[in-house]
DNA sequence: TTGACAGTGGGGAATAGTGGGGTATTATCT
DNA sequence: AGATAATACCCCACTATTCCCCACTGTCAA
């Protein structure tokens, strides 16, 4: 499980200094991927064939649009991760996410996934869920 | 079934020591959450794990909203049992149950869960649920 | 009385995060 | 087509933090 919230600096090519705490089930490579919200998902080899795989049969069936097979396929990215532990946000996923080179972003653990967001979005997002679980058993 | 009260203090750094009747089901790892009323949840990663798929599952089916697994995941933070039983405790956590570096904490069983408490507002909290059992003023 | 273990404190080594430079590859212009 | 420029990629280096290990003390039990 992906969980916890770790503020990072994208440098000034680009690049992003994953946690070191998720490191290990991403390497030596992963997938990134538009997000929902705004965000860039970042998703491990295994999480994403699964998805992928889904998605298969859900066209073979007729549940799912072709389009949409091309659409996922073409907004992901296969990265693999430098000796650093880091890699490349390039401009696509940067101007999607709104977050620009030598910023700030949050990366945050989803379960799952992990997501990489601007800040701001970041907390307006996550203030409104900590407003509705008030009032939920956790 | 955690339950018993112990009072520990914070050190220096942030580490806390776990009582040691606690230890065998939270070793080698477990996961501090933001609790109810401020404190600091204890889960073993089962129980955690155990939440979390039930959570995932809710998202799916539309029950539950992303962002509130979203701040979920956030608030919830992974940690390792070093040698001597003790945890770090982030600043983020200290802030949110109101304790600082080097005071005097309260860690309490809760049954299914081990609660991390600022003292006056476990006392405050015990004794309402002491007077409610008895029926009776204390 | 002594041994074991729980709780506490501190010092040193490993590593995480960040930045920069050199090299190869690709694109562009003349 | 060749030269030049821009881009991407890989490797190395520095610094601060974190983690790990060791040491001390008090308490409880045999």
């Amino acid at each position: 499980m992906f969980v916890g919230v770790h503020e990072r600096q994208l440098d000034p090519k680009g690049r992003l200094a994953l946690p070191a705490a998720f490191r290990p089930r991403l390497e030596p490579r992963c997938y990134l991927a538009f997000g929902r919200d705004k965000c860039i998902d970042v998703l491990t080899a295994e999480a994403f064939e699964r998805v992928a795989e889904e998605m298969l049969e859900k066209v073979r069936t007729g549940e799912m649009d072709r389009n949409q097979q091309r659409a996922l396929a073409a907004n992901t990215l296969e990265v693999t991760i430098d000796a650093q532990g880091r890699v490349n946000l390039d401009e696509k996923l940067r101007e999607y996410a709104g977050i620009s080179l030598g910023s700030r972003v949050v990366v945050a653990g989803s379960f799952d996934r992990v997501e990489i967001w601007d800040p701001e979005r970041h907390d307006r997002n996550i203030s409104a869920g900590t407003e509705q679980i008030a009032g939920v058993d956790a």
